[in-house]
DNA sequence: TAGATTGTTAATCGATTAACAATC
DNA sequence: TAGATTGTTAATCGATTAACAATC
């Protein structure tokens, strides 16, 4: 599934260069995954190819949204507009993977009134008011660790069901809410065990 | 391996509240998660625990940081102070996870000399003299997509091995690099399909 | 003894890998 | 025909789940 998304922005690419066709073989190399595997994601989103040539780029690339849910459109807030916000807001893919963030709130003074990236930043203690008429399919969170707990529990009470957590704690929430942490530690500990796995073993194939 | 870092931030909470022993049960209650998950995951590491009481907090944090490779201090360079970057530095655990960001350099001639949490940008033309003698273990990319490339040729120049990389490209390195590389729309990509599934499963639910 | 907990072994499941068939 | 590719089936492996034993 996380490999999904890496298809698509080759497949991007691919069509920007004008081609029509993509293969395994092509994708397999530039994602470094074993050829089999593209082939066994691919199948799993039940789009047929053709022998010889490979894949409709454009059947593929809509097989691969629909199959991740992209072919939907979704509304988010994103609460917290400090550096990791920031960076959300100026990631330039979301609109293509249909994700549409309709409001900004902070809660600093110093932010509140002004522009990041073209989304105005509203006062948190203003949300209820904003959004209580038609509260967003989902919430973003990244604020502070300390305020996350509160920041869910007012989302929650809005109405919003689907959380996309940045902050390193884990939201206790009411069963029926999705909630999806973003941790970057996890990276990081991924990348430390290669390291260490590199040094007894010596060289190794990169894994997951 | 991801969720080790949660369990690890669950423990220092724990410590901070002045407890000396955790149980699978606790930790599986915070990480929402089954108490069987816990058990094993703890168990990789090695670590024996006591019946009844659970584990010594402090025995588990060590075993926990052995494991994952976090005992061992790794120097690391980032380039790319832009809103990712300046979100990374300052992002307060990488000191407990003894990962050490030592310089940080930028292309954008407004942000060189500037300090962020501390840290001096630096040009980036600057990059080999400053850090030939000594390469950090860990190159950090935060930059542009089109600029990730190329960057990543310059560090591996220099004899940099390891790479975390937050652009969205496939990084082509020689085999004996290693490369982890984060995906900002992975998570998203899973977000939307819990989302899907929940729909098509309440739909069923609701038929009945 | 009863209860809470870790420890261990076996079963299950899903993802990955391998091998080969089909076809343009 | 030869070669490149997708398609399919089976084997393998590792992670998860289940069940129960051990022990404080």
């Amino acid at each position: 599934m996380r490999r999904m998304p890496t298809y698509l922005h080759k497949l991007r690419l691919m069509k920007a260069e004008g081609k029509q066709y993509a293969s395994c073989t092509e994708l397999a190399n530039y994602v470094r995954v074993d050829l089999i595997v593209v082939r066994k994601d691919i199948a799993m989103t039940g789009l047929a190819g053709h022998r010889r040539y490979g894949y409709r780029i454009d059947d593929l690339m809509e097989a691969i949204k629909r199959f991740v849910g992209w072919d939907q459109r979704l509304t988010a807030t994103l609460i917290g507009a400090g550096a990791l916000g920031s960076a959300l807001l100026g990631y330039p893919d979301f609109q293509s993977y249909n994700l549409s963030i309709e409001t900004v709130f902070d809660s600093d003074p110093l932010k509140i009134g002004h522009e990041v990236h073209g989304h105005e930043i509203y006062d948190i203690n203003t949300i209820r008011q904003r959004l209580q008429l038609a509260p967003p399919k989902i919430g973003i969170l990244c604020v502070s660790n300390s305020a996350a707990q509160q920041v869910c529990n007012q989302l929650v009470a809005l109405g919003v069901k689907c959380l996309w957590n940045f902050a390193n704690v884990c939201l206790q929430v009411p069963p029926e809410v999705i909630v999806q942490r973003e941790v970057i530690a996890g990276g990081y500990a991924v990348l430390a065990a290669k390291i260490k796995a590199s040094q007894e073993n010596g060289a190794i194939a990169s894994e997951e």
